[in-house]
DNA sequence: TTTATTTACCCAGACTGTCTAGGTTAAAAA
DNA sequence: TTTTTAACCTAGACAGTCTGGGTAAATAAA
């Protein structure tokens, strides 16, 4: 069985989570749920990496959480973007569009 | 000081590396030169991360090396691609192209 | 002729982000 | 009442990159 790359591109994934929770308050599974929803199925976030991730955010400051109940009935931490957030966010689409920009120019090249 | 991100994506290196080899045999640092020239200064591959890199392709089959003498009359270990390297540049674009689609699909979403 | 710089290669250790593989709690379903 | 599901949580392993060191030898500068 051969060893499949991941769904996933190491680092982007703070990105990710930060465009998710653009316009609404998310819980975490819910925020996975998104991404993968939005990337029609290509992008999978584990629960091993999501968790961190968001602990990672908060830390930073750009995002904030929140008891609150899921639509199951069931508890659930809900996370919203701050305005650092925001920013970061803009930060990090413009950093990935130049570096992805890169990497094409390195693959077209002759 | 901010500090800067980095200007490679995590798990491209050997893509790129491959890509730097696609046409001639280089030496490592041409290889790493040759990264930072066809992404237009965009991308930039630092000795500690190159050298681990092509042993590790080197080691997986996909490139092999023999010495010889670079065009300053330096001693040079010049690395050239293998078939199974060729398949596996292909297999890694093919990958790239995915997974980035899935992120441009999430950053366009509303 | 001696010294400094440059080219090219090499390596150890730290660090970061992701994944695997476990786990708890409580609501809902069987 | 038992099982399943939703949601959260964590430790430890792992992989790839970076920092910061280093060597050897050719060339350039003093």
């Amino acid at each position: 069985m051969a060893k499949e790359k991941p769904d996933l591109v190491y680092g982007t994934l703070d990105m990710l989570i930060l465009k998710a929770l653009q316009h609404d308050p998310r819980h975490g599974l819910a925020i996975a749920d998104r991404i993968q929803q939005m990337s029609k199925d290509i992008l999978h976030v584990e629960q091993g990496s999501l968790y961190p991730a968001l602990y990672r955010l908060e830390a930073q400051g750009w995002i904030k959480a929140e008891w609150g109940v899921s639509d199951n009935n069931r508890k659930a931490r809900y996370y919203q973007l701050t305005g650092a957030g925001r920013k970061q966010l803009t930060a990090e689409k413009e950093h990935w569009l130049r570096i992805t920009k890169g990497i094409d120019l390195v693959l077209a090249g002759g």
